[in-house]
DNA sequence: CGTTGCGTTGATCTCTATCAAAAAAGGTGG
DNA sequence: CCACCTTTTTTGATAGAGATCAACGCAACG
């Protein structure tokens, strides 16, 4: 697919029309990333920001003990550092491909010239800062007056599918990352998967998690 | 003073000229709060945001047991829920006076229409977002990643100033709601700040914190 | 095969919430 | 200004959640 093409489809520009897509796709530019590649660490000077064609990645933070905190992981369609645009000169946290990702690189100078000529652009993106402020709202919320349980389940809960008769959840990621992102580790992740198993809540199944009582489940939410 | 020479003091329409601040000024309207009072409750309709003139309020939100989480406490030149305009119908959370506050209530339509008008005010706004988004991060590191010796620390450290020669930190909130803020409860904090006046570091003087020695606080960040 | 990293399990320890109660600080009405 | 009541703050004792440390099974991989 050409970059033209890809641009078409990213819901910041979707409004645009032939010619202003072909603007936007003069200063844009695709790239690719490995698996465990990084497109930026933290600190770095934030002169772009992303969208994502295909693939994942991990925003994350690490501790000065160097404990991994993972902010979020950012698939197809989603925005990356957008946030880091319009503040700072840097990037407040690191960037790294969990798997092989494409993503269009949007620098912050021609963008901001773009939404000067284009508002509603601006409302777009106005409008992904308003989820992404909301979806960090809740972060707090959790990780201040919920347990891990709690924050387990809700995982569990948000992230699974019905599947030919069962509810699933696929673990798109390994458990270790999983409890970066729960704001835990992986021995009491481990633990708090085992209580779930435990009361026949739940079932592991090579890369799933089969939901047997979801009743239950919402319980701890 | 006027509501439009209030306006022009809000650094959203300061760079706008008389004309269009007189147009501002049509849709937005000043809103007094006594303390305790609230502007509005987790779940309404957000159809304005505001902008805090003088006073100061406190936006919070509630666990299902009832605990107070302090997710941001805004004085003077803050914007208040501006996340919530552009996104979802109603507010994530509850805003109430921590003393008497005046606010200006700036409609959400018509701040859109001003903004496909002006674009550079999409461009502040969207500033005024990063700084917003990077706080909420920050939180977010925070409250997975430290203890509440080092985010006492912490905010002590950022809320301190010079004053004749001693380095001070005003407690402008009570400490039931300092415990919120800092994603704890009140004896817990209450036993922090002993351990830092057992260890010389800090000193209480009325509503003062007197920061003793800098060197060992800083350490614990 | 040895090595390396991930996941699980067990034992222990630390931090922080909870419960209880006293002390201190603030109002309020007389 | 004082007695009274309410709220905040502090202190103590206890319990529980989750981190840490250590060890082991297991799969992937050179």
């Amino acid at each position: 697919m050409s970059l033209h093409d890809t641009l078409q489809h990213i819901f910041l520009f979707d409004t645009l029309n032939d010619k202003d897509i072909q603007l936007v796709a003069s200063f844009c530019s695709l790239r690719h990333l490995s698996k465990g590649e990084h497109i930026f660490h933290e600190g770095d000077t934030a002169d772009a920001f992303f969208a994502v064609v295909s693939g994942k990645v991990k925003i994350y933070k690490l501790s000065p003990d160097g404990q991994e905190y993972i902010l979020a992981i950012q698939g197809k369609g989603h925005l990356v550092a957008e946030a880091a645009i319009f503040d700072q000169e840097t990037y407040p946290a690191y960037c790294q491909g969990l798997e092989d990702t494409t993503l269009v690189r949007i620098p912050k100078d021609d963008f901001i010239q773009l939404i000067l000529k284009h508002a509603d652009i601006a409302l777009k993106i106005l409008h992904a800062y308003s989820k992404r402020l909301r979806y960090f709202v809740m972060q707090v919320e959790e990780l201040s007056l919920r347990d891990i349980k709690s924050r387990l389940a809700k995982y569990i809960n948000e992230n699974s599918m019905e599947y030919n008769g069962q509810t699933v959840c696929r673990l798109s990621i390994s458990k270790k990352e999983l409890a970066a992102l729960l704001g835990t580790i992986p021995e009491t992740l481990s633990r708090t998967l085992k209580y779930y198993k435990d009361e026949n809540i739940i079932q592991e199944r090579e890369q799933d998690i089969l939901i047997l009582n979801s009743t239950k489940l919402r319980a701890h939410l």
